[in-house]
DNA sequence: AATCACGATACTTATGATGTTACATGATTC
DNA sequence: GAATCATGTAACATCATAAGTATCGTGATT
């Protein structure tokens, strides 16, 4: 989705969800189900009829990694995690509490970096590649 | 499973496969499934037949959190990542670039926090809090 | 010899993510 | 205003993975 937007961001006038689903593989009514999440919290916008599809909606300034991923879906950062969490085990709780210490640390950094890196940034640091590989043919 | 552990520290002779699905609320062969992991590794021991069963096999203190993560089955510790990661797209190498490099920063973190901590140091832990609870009710 | 417990395999659910089809609705074009 | 285009939504199919289950073999104890 990531890689969606700043394809948008690149692109004036909207992109169709079919335009989308080619460039990334997949299929239109997959596109719209995620992208959902993203007009939702007013990043993008979608227009109907002829000429319609998706375009970005907000200051990229504004967006970070980590409301993109927030729009998009997962909450759930960590593939490890205390499911059961039995409270009547006194290990368990001892167990949990310590796992669980380390993975909101961890979280925290993560949600830190994640969040610390606006669109514009990344738009910005491609056009920088793109100067360079520019260099590099001339 | 570092419950498992803990408690099989805690229980002198072995533990039933059966015994342990009991105190997880799942299965004999699932047990067994995940405790090999354990075993290869040498962090815990089975013997069969009558009186068989599982037990410690290591120093705990020598055994940290990140081994029996590891020994257990996943390397997968982050819920995201670039999966496709289709290197002809220039946008998505500079996308991936920023989030593998936050998410490298992360999992560097929780590594080093589950890498410090022992089971031994667990267990003590868990000591301490039943001495708490044996003074209180004194 | 009988019993117990693990080891291993194969098979069956259960769950979630993804893909697919179909239809309704709104917007544009002619 | 009819045709077309594109999204919105619902319902269903497919796929992959994890978890549960059944069964048999093997070694160890009694």
């Amino acid at each position: 989705m990531l890689h969606v937007l700043l394809h948008m961001a690149r692109h004036d006038g909207p992109m169709t969800s079919e335009a989308i689903a080619r460039m990334l593989g997949t299929n239109p009514v997959v596109v719209r189900r995620t992208m959902a999440g993203l007009r939702d919290a007013g990043y993008v916008r979608s227009e109907k009829g002829h000429g319609g599809g998706w375009a970005i909606a907000a200051d990229l300034e504004a967006v970070s990694l980590l409301d993109v991923h927030r729009a998009v879906g997962g909450p759930r950062i960590f593939a490890i995690g205390s499911e059961h969490s039995n409270p009547d085990c006194a290990v368990e709780k001892t167990v949990n509490a310590a796992v669980e210490d380390a993975l909101r640390d961890a979280e925290a950094l993560l949600v830190a970096r994640l969040g610390a890196v606006s669109l514009a940034e990344l738009a910005r640091v491609f056009e920088g590649h793109c100067a360079q590989a520019d260099e590099r043919r001339a």
